[in-house]
DNA sequence: TGAAATGTTGGGGCG
DNA sequence: ACGCCCCAACATTTC
């Protein structure tokens, strides 16, 4: 039996500037594409996941465009370990090809199908490309990493020299053999009435003048892709122009949160700084209901809210304004927002939704200090002072049916405030 | 990538 | 012309 390599698809669902398929193609004759639906993560997840079907599509759209090549993508659903000790059996395999995952789940998982590969004579070969700088490339003098995000930056920056994005030599070395792919029933998952927006990069350098303005619809819509590798960092950073500092900042604060999670593993469940572990929340679940159902009488929170359980997204400024309204105004534990947003957000990123969300609360690295809270009023009048926004997601605005406010602002900033000190452990 | 509270300044109304 | 008050506008401090 001929030798073969998998390059196993994770979350750089493209064939194009892929760099551990690249990598395959060139050193393998016979390249076998993977990709598993890892059912300790999809078991977890409603068959309708809109980001299930996210990966089924994409999945189902590279298969189909290699089938020119008689190639095809072998797509299973199964536990992790035992489909590779599967894969082990039913293939000679020569080498796995994968692109390296920094999250902690993934490193678990890797570092486990690397142990079982090996003792089995496969070599496991893994490759930076989700990023353009990991975890470790971005250090202080000494070594040790950065907690805050400004000279993070700076280094990052300092280092960087511009990467262009490969260019790909053909699929030929793809195995050739036709494999029936699955349909989305046959894994078990079903059709989402939630999709993933195309990406748009037509207004990108005008990002900074109108990134803060919802009613726009200005921004790219990048996040899902860069979270599912269906467009390359290095293809996003070479549009770029040197006037687009304030969006590359953004794609530096995803690498900033990435190399946290990864040095500081503990901020998945623990405040990054616990000098805030004594706040008392409340956890009021009524009020968190009302939260997430976009019924707090806040429009702008409301909104933002509605648009999320709508279209699994929501603008950037408006998740600030959220997140500090449930920290904040109803002291509910950033825990709680931070689970429902991972539930529902297409572009859900741990590192990025953890670090963000603990920038609300305060209790993170580099975070908003406490006593910096929104004013939902104040920020409706700055960023959608002509309530396009907040219209289009709120019908019932102005009528009867359109709830009163939860709780008065000054006193939630004035309890937020006692809460807090209250909590301070130093 | 905050907002409120407090302080300062200076123009204008008015006796 | 002067002193006094009011208050908008801006600056600084505080949370």
């Amino acid at each position: 039996m001929d030798k073969i390599s998998i390059f196993w698809f994770r979350r750089d669902l493209r064939i194009e500037d892929n760099t551990a398929l690249n990598e395959a193609l060139l050193r393998s004759k016979k390249v076998l594409p993977l990709f598993i639906f890892d059912e300790q993560i999809v078991n977890g997840l409603p068959p309708d996941d809109p980001r299930i079907n996210y990966i089924y599509d994409n999945l189902y759209t590279i298969n189909q465009s290699i089938k020119s090549n008689n190639s095809s993508i072998l797509c299973i659903k199964g536990n992790t370990v035992n489909v590779w000790k599967e894969l082990i059996r039913s293939y000679s395999i020569e080498c796995v090809y994968v692109n390296k995952d920094y999250e902690p789940y993934a490193r678990m998982r890797d570092a486990e199908i690397e142990k079982l590969l090996l003792a089995n004579g496969v070599e496991f070969l893994s490759f930076k490309d989700q990023v353009i700088h990991e975890e470790n490339e971005v250090l202080k003098e000494n070594g040790t990493p950065y907690t805050v995000f400004t000279p993070y930056k700076n280094k990052w920056l300092k280092i960087y020299k511009s990467i262009l994005p490969t260019v790909t030599h053909g699929y030929q070395n793809l195995i050739q053999k036709i494999i029936p792919f699955p349909s989305l029933d046959e894994l078990g998952f079903k059709k989402s009435s939630i999709n993933v927006k195309e990406y748009n990069l037509s207004q990108i350098h005008s990002y900074s003048e109108n990134r803060d303005f919802p009613d726009l619809d200005s921004t790219s819509y990048l996040s899902p892709h860069l979270r599912f590798g269906t467009v390359s960092i290095r293809m996003i950073i070479s549009v770029l122009k040197p006037s687009d500092q304030v969006f590359m900042s953004e794609l530096i604060w995803r690498e900033f949160f990435m190399q946290i999670l990864f040095h500081f593993p503990n901020v998945v469940t623990q405040n990054f700084k616990s000098k805030y572990d004594g706040i008392r929340w409340l956890n009021n679940e009524v009020d968190f209901e009302k939260w997430c159902q976009g019924k707090t009488g806040y429009p702008l929170v409301d909104a933002g809210m509605r648009q999320l359980n709508k279209t699994g997204y929501m603008h950037n400024r408006v998740r600030m304004v959220t997140a500090g309204f449930l920290c904040k105004h109803l002291l509910i534990d950033w825990r709680f927002g931070e689970a429902y947003f991972a539930k529902k957000l297409l572009d859900f990123e741990l590192s990025s939704n953890n670090g963000n969300w603990q920038w609300a609360a305060g209790t993170g690295c580099d975070a908003a200090p406490y006593f910096r809270i929104f004013n939902p009023i104040e920020q409706l009048k700055k960023f959608d002072k002509n309530e396009i926004y907040i219209k289009r997601w709120i019908p019932e605005l102005g009528t009867d049916a359109y709830p009163d406010p939860i709780i008065e602002h000054k006193y939630a900033r004035n309890r937020a405030l006692e809460t807090y000190k209250m909590g301070l452990n130093n």
